[in-house]
DNA sequence: TATGAATGAGACTTCATTCAT
DNA sequence: GATGAATGAAGTCTCATTCAT
């Protein structure tokens, strides 16, 4: 969607509607985010919304699938500031973990996602492929740190799954109780603990 | 769970519609536990529910109170069994993820709720104290640690957060993911990393 | 029911539903009246009630006539202490306004009861019942009063309904609006302008 | 009613759903005005009540604004037929009992929501706005017939709340007890009386 | 293309009534 | 006789989706 530089007005409807649905769940929660409030924040019809989505579920599917792609960027871009594998790892769980207003909006819309009860096996699919990216972005990384001879030669596939889930599972748990919980002194503890697990 | 010897029919009908209730968010999640299915996996009529609880939200704040209770004292139990902090702190994170059946249905049922998005101030309450339980938990298992010096002293309280969040994380990271990710091996790495961390 | 003097305990269980029945209504209104509030109210259970009455319509019948009946005393003992009919009259309309904690009772459950949306043709004959001994009351006092000399003697039937309605009004206006509008001002100049009325 | 030339479809809509309220609730009684009921009379689906009102007691309300406005512009015409304030009390009061078909609906309707045990404050406050305007009317004629000297110069701001309460009564007595009672005879009657008793 | 009125399935909840114990 | 657990019909309300205009 981002690849195509002249964008037909069917692409830039569809486009405001999906940051409609995104601010809807970022600001009120996915179980707020229903069609008429969708369509208010997109300032368009009910009509419309449906005119450029087959259904709601797909709606929601192609909104992943934007958002994903819009970060593809974001983190290819982030990336090219640090030089070690270690500051690379480090900048990207501080990615995931010193929100800015815009990281907030992006962050609750995957975690409402990850967390929505209405997952249907399309629906997984696309979270998967979130998951993907992020696992390939870790495992680059990694293999990097690994050939630099800054990281351990022994570190399994699986390491990037858990350095994953629990860079995720910090955020989940900030997202729930933000009031007693430091999410900036998680963060820092966070990637301390993983690059001490990676280092020889 | 096994607290009350002698349990009156209310009692035991309640205990019924609330491992109905576990049920059916285990199996179908959240959102496709309304009343009527919950009615139906506790065999009963729809106004039955309503007998016993006030309404659904109570429902789900006696069902996560339930679950709560009954595990505190399988914790308990557990800590008995190991004799340094180290082993004990694995314990405890395998217990998160060594998932048996009833396991699954319990840990499920707590990502739906945490994830849930319905989530008013009161359910907040009863998930925040399902939280402090796992919280104190480690926070005692780490004191002695200190005490007995095998964990580093300088060790803050936003660590806890952060291991507790993070065990969390690959959780529900294996319950979106479960084919590719492996529970077992993320649950290894996860003790070793955290041990690894918090060692003099 | 009150004339007899030995009475049964089914009698009593009824007179105690009944009695529950009319405090509920007088406290919380007639559509807080549910059985269960009512069973709660005369200490029983809800098959209590339905032992006692057939179903919900036929204990507020049955609460009707109790407590017209339980009125019909009152009323005759109270125009003993009046020589004239001007007073007799005075003193019926004043038993209507002058509420005392017992009277409010009272004639709240029959303003909810008139107003009440659920009349059944079986219910409505209940109400006339109560309006006709009223009328009755009226009548009565109005020919001793054209006997008496005291009033004109072209009173018509119809000036009964009239003076009746007109006195359940102030009250039903009492009832809705007891913050601005003065019950014992308004009963003052009613009693006042009905006497003007017939006066000769 | 005619206020408003061009009407929009929704507001053509929200007046047919009002209109069949008022039907449903003259005819069957508040307690039968079930949503569903109303729709059915409305000739649309459960769902078209919700979209045009927030819910079933926004409705009451906007039922009760809409029949308050709509009687605004007939009082004011009428008044304007009759030059002594004895008259236009007297048609006032007629206005209020000699009712013809719409009359009734309108009168019932009242008399039901006055008598409505499910009055919230928000419920109560259209009434009290209801009671005003009558008051206010009633005001406005004896305020002119005091000046003009037709009526006694004493009479006092309870006075009209009695006046009211009392016409408001025999039009509930009918309602009860359309048989046996002459709405027309105790209309006649209760206006001479009150001019008897606002009279010098 | 664009609208939003209209629908209907289904959610939660209440309550009079029944019936096994 | 007495209980209250259990029922089910009916009520209000929500929301994704459709369709005439």
């Amino acid at each position: 969607m981002a690849k195509i530089e002249r964008k037909s007005i069917a692409e830039i409807r569809k486009e405001e509607i999906i940051l409609a649905f995104i601010n809807v769940v970022a600001e009120k929660g996915f179980s707020k985010a229903t069609t008429r409030e969708i369509a208010k924040a997109a300032d368009c019809s009910l009509g419309m919304l449906h005119h450029y989505f087959k259904n709601k579920d797909q709606m929601i599917r192609e909104s992943m699938d934007y958002t994903i792609a819009a970060y593809k960027i974001d983190f290819d871009k982030m990336i090219s500031d640090y030089d070690t594998a270690e500051d690379q790892l480090k900048a990207f769980i501080n990615s995931l973990i010193e929100l800015d207003a815009f990281n907030i909006a992006w962050a609750k819309i995957f975690h409402e996602f990850r967390a929505s009860t209405k997952i249907d096996p399309e629906n997984i699919i696309v979270i998967l492929k979130y998951h993907d990216q992020d696992k390939a972005f870790i495992g680059n990384i990694i293999k990097r740190g690994i050939e630099s001879g800054e990281f351990k030669d022994n570190i399994q596939e699986s390491t990037i799954d858990m350095i994953l889930g629990s860079a995720y599972g910090i955020l989940s748990l900030w997202f729930i109780d933000q009031n007693t919980v430091s999410l900036k002194e998680m963060g820092k503890q966070h990637s301390e603990m993983v690059i001490n697990f990676l280092r020889r």
